[in-house]
DNA sequence: CCTTGTTTTTCCGTAATACGGAACGAATTT
DNA sequence: AAATTCGTTCCGTATTACGGAAAAACAAGG
């Protein structure tokens, strides 16, 4: 799998993603400390990357940000994918029926990342942006994705859970085993909770969205304050149920739930 | 200039580049074809971005897709760029005023590219979306951008023009030399008209936005179909022109009109 | 203005690595 | 079952990317 695979690009993606995080301005110098490689090997790659408009470079600081050639790429994600656009009327008429903010999100790595957002006039709360990431543990989305993966890639995410999992509120689950619970009783329901685990005072339900072969490749969730959330919590844990249903079959899913 | 750098990196990216086009699934074969390079190399390629999830392969189908990792990339092109977000309120002013659409855009290569867009409710036409591209001859933005460029720039582009320009409709200017003359009167005007040239009954007007170094580095520019636009054109081209003067004094420019 | 220190860029010999032809597999068609 | 097509793996070779070193470019201080 590591093999037949070339290691120049891995690196030089490696480079790209350094312009992802919050950090949108780098020096050749900073790209070298942080990724502790020769200088003139980060140079030939980020000259490529600006070669090809990846990058641009700042001809007087020297720097280097995101060049536009990212913008076209990324604008071809968003008419892309099926389920994007499969999902979408779907979770408009979710936004419609509870008045709350909808994501659509999936799982790269030990996050996940949103893959679509509807909100409403009256949505307040919700800083979350369509790409971002947001820690699994810490999202309803996360817990039902982690959810229905293998064991296999549970106890890995566990073991990197120990390590690097962080409370970002008082109410954060960062035990592996109290997740775990929990993940146990998402599968029962169908549906997971985030109960101010990301920001305080945000509650958050989410659903499990199937594919063609039954296998979970995505979550739809509603996310409000907690005082609207709560009263209504039954309503809303159905609605986005019946949202994720719907999605599944469109994707040609015959049965969710056994 | 085309030294010191990786090919490797150039060829991933040139692969890359075939799923921003309107073609959003490749198949190994596919790219092969259209690349001209050999079978063993491209898949080397497309597994290596494949792994870090720039592309996605449907299991199935093996066919490809773009992936999650280049989602997250584009959404930090997004909030960065210092252009778009000082533009940003100038241009929601503008559409205000003119109740029009307004884009923002600069070049890349030969085309134009859309850096943002601010839509009105009762726009109807203009099917651009930020991040793609058009051609730079047939477009206010990239007629007053052309302007600016250098003779050795102009010549290049010329040459290409003159192999690859194709009418879009029936007004469409595709011969260098009628182009270089709207150049010259652009320049003049510090003004560019798109007659119908791109898309019929659709007129733009556009202005150069000048940063720091007194260089155009983007333009604005208001679209909107014939009927309105015709009747208010003198109003439309002051207020655009008035656009991109307040952007470039807000990039550091001290004086755009000579 | 010259010295000293930083950062970026070019040079170049070497070794690793990406290349690509060929052969193998998998899947689909006739 | 044979044939065809497309995807994947193998492997020897030569290209290519690497990275140390040194030179520019730039900045700061004496």
């Amino acid at each position: 799998m590591a093999k037949e695979q070339v290691s120049s690009i891995l690196r030089a993606l490696q480079i790209l993603e350094c312009f992802a995080d919050d950090r949108t301005e780098w020096t050749l110098k900073a790209l070298v400390n942080h990724l502790n490689l020769p200088t003139t090997t980060v140079f030939r790659q980020v000259s490529t990357l600006a070669e090809r408009q990846y990058l641009v470079q700042d001809p007087i600081r020297k720097s280097y940000q995101i060049g536009p050639r990212l913008l076209q790429l990324s604008s071809a994600v968003v008419g892309q994918s099926n389920l994007r656009r499969i999902a979408r009327p779907e979770l408009e008429r979710l936004s419609a029926a509870v008045r709350e903010t909808i994501n659509l999100s999936a799982l790269l790595e030990h996050d996940i990342y949103y893959l679509d957002k509807v909100e409403t006039h009256r949505s307040i709360v919700c800083n979350t942006q369509v790409g971002t990431r947001a820690p699994a543990y810490a999202t309803s989305c996360g817990k039902i994705l982690l959810a229905y993966q293998t064991d296999a890639y549970l106890e890995s995410y566990f073991q990197w859970m120990e390590k690097e999992a962080r409370p970002l509120t008082s109410r954060t689950i960062t035990d592996p085993q109290r997740l775990q619970e929990q993940l146990k009783k998402a599968r029962q329901d169908g549906c997971a909770v985030d109960d101010g685990e990301i920001e305080a005072g945000l509650i958050c339900f989410s659903a499990p969205i199937y594919n063609v072969d039954r296998q979970v490749i995505a979550a739809v969730s509603v996310s409000g304050p907690d005082y609207r959330m709560k009263e209504d919590a039954s309503l809303m844990t159905s609605a986005v149920r019946r949202t994720a249903e719907n999605i599944s079959r469109l994707l040609g899913c015959r049965e969710t739930v056994s």
